[in-house]
DNA sequence: CCCTTCATGGTCAGTACGACTATTAGTCGC
DNA sequence: GCGACTAATAGTCGTACTGACCATGAAGGG
């Protein structure tokens, strides 16, 4: 809120500013691997460092619409109407940005098989990097990035998400893979499948439609996004301790 | 992160500058019921209103440690160091606050049965006030109450947060009552007995130890909260909806 | 034509869960 | 002190979900 002590909040900012940006994690999954959008920094400080892709909030702009834009800017997509990046949190520790005091409002943002990027007006070039790859970032993207796959994995479970990584017809196959390149856990076929369909309004099937998956195998049927966006029952991921459930 | 374009930020800043707060959703459990911490402003604008504490953000500060220090300074409790205050949102709309253009990063957190709040010197008064007559309150802090309510709500089913809303050691029933008060549904007592006893971690009894629970009925156990964290398996609410499980 | 690859269908035992019933150990009113 | 009341604790039972499997079907490649 704002504090009642709107003077001297005031002055104090009037000598030490503060700045607000809106930084994205924009994630992907492309040949069963999560990979995430870095631009490489066209200027100082961590010139030639790569980082995740943001800006500041301009005055007339919530985070939310200035991460957006940003999103739009980055990534030259047209179409950003159906992707809602997903506030992460705020990181606000002093001495983060070594020129002045910056607040930023973090975004996870998913996409399916992506475009390539193209290199905004203010990064000297953007490019998708395999999640494994990215490290390390500039200022304090590290954590951020660290912070936005744990979230993302913890939302896999309990929500719709997964098809947000997914084209508009998929098949279960490709979305196991969105689990799997999330979680970095292999899943047993036939009870992902079992699992998915026994969820309420996670996918639907696509009428009279199947697809050759790339050639081998089977062809597989084609599912859409279904209309719930929690899930009951959830799907969880493996539990990496050697917890009995 | 800082977006490469300093200068052009920097200059806008200067011309509409941001101001940072952070604002506490700081919640109890009293006598079964669900209460929050509120404030009344004494100043303009939303004078005589009810709001959330919080204040600005000082230049040496991260909004961690201003919510820290906003929270000793209206609970007047000497000793925060055990409480956590969490990160819950960042509220940026334009126009939130009509002085000025105001970034708010909000937390929960979470007290035992609390001491009565002292004034602090920029609030006319504050006091515990029951969740359901805390509405209207000033500025957007209706939709930042509702917010922190949802984010505990789930967080109490697959963390140990709960023993936070209680004091050091305590009676299932007790930890109980906590649930109950913050999803508003009434459990039945031996299941959720059985179900926080068989997750590891989450309480521990306290060896020889026995409380009369108030007067009435057999005595009850006492516990402690565990060293885990996470809960495994999940305390899931009651599906509000007609779901099957 | 067989072998590989993947989708799909099914079994089975262990576990968790909700709904209930029963017992125990206290206080309170008389 | 005796019985009603209250709350904690113990146990039961049928259903649902889960993970670990095994089996079948439908393509393509050598």
């Amino acid at each position: 809120m704002p504090g009642p002590a709107v003077p001297e909040g005031y002055d104090k900012y009037a000598h030490e500013p503060f700045a607000v940006t809106a930084d994205l994690a924009v994630l992907t999954v492309r040949e069963g691997a999560l990979h995430v959008l870095l631009v490489e920094r066209g200027e100082e400080p961590y010139r030639g460092h790569w980082a995740l892709p943001g800006g500041f909030v301009q005055p007339d702009e919530s985070a939310e619409t200035a991460a957006r834009r940003e999103l739009a800017e980055e990534t030259g997509l047209s179409d950003v109407s159906g992707l809602h990046p997903e506030q992460l949190r705020t990181y606000s520790e002093p001495g983060r940005d070594p020129r002045m005091r910056v607040v930023t409002v973090a975004f996870t943002a998913l996409l399916p098989d992506p475009p390539e990027p193209r290199a905004g007006s203010d990064a000297a070039r953007a490019r998708w990097v395999p999640y494994a790859e990215a490290r390390p970032l500039a200022f304090d993207h590290d954590r951020i990035l660290a912070d936005a796959h744990e979230r993302v994995g913890a939302r896999l479970e309990y929500s719709s998400l997964a098809t947000a990584f997914c084209p508009p017809e998929f098949t279960l196959g490709e979305l196991q893979q969105i689990y799997e390149a999330v979680w970095g856990a292999g899943l047993d076929r036939p009870n992902f499948r079992r699992k998915v369909l026994a969820t309420p309004g996670f996918v639907e099937p696509v009428p009279g439609a199947a697809r050759l998956t790339g050639g081998r195998g089977k062809p597989a049927a084609l599912y859409r996004a279904g209309t719930a966006t929690a899930l009951h029952p959830p799907l969880l991921r493996p539990t990496p301790e050697g917890r009995p459930a």
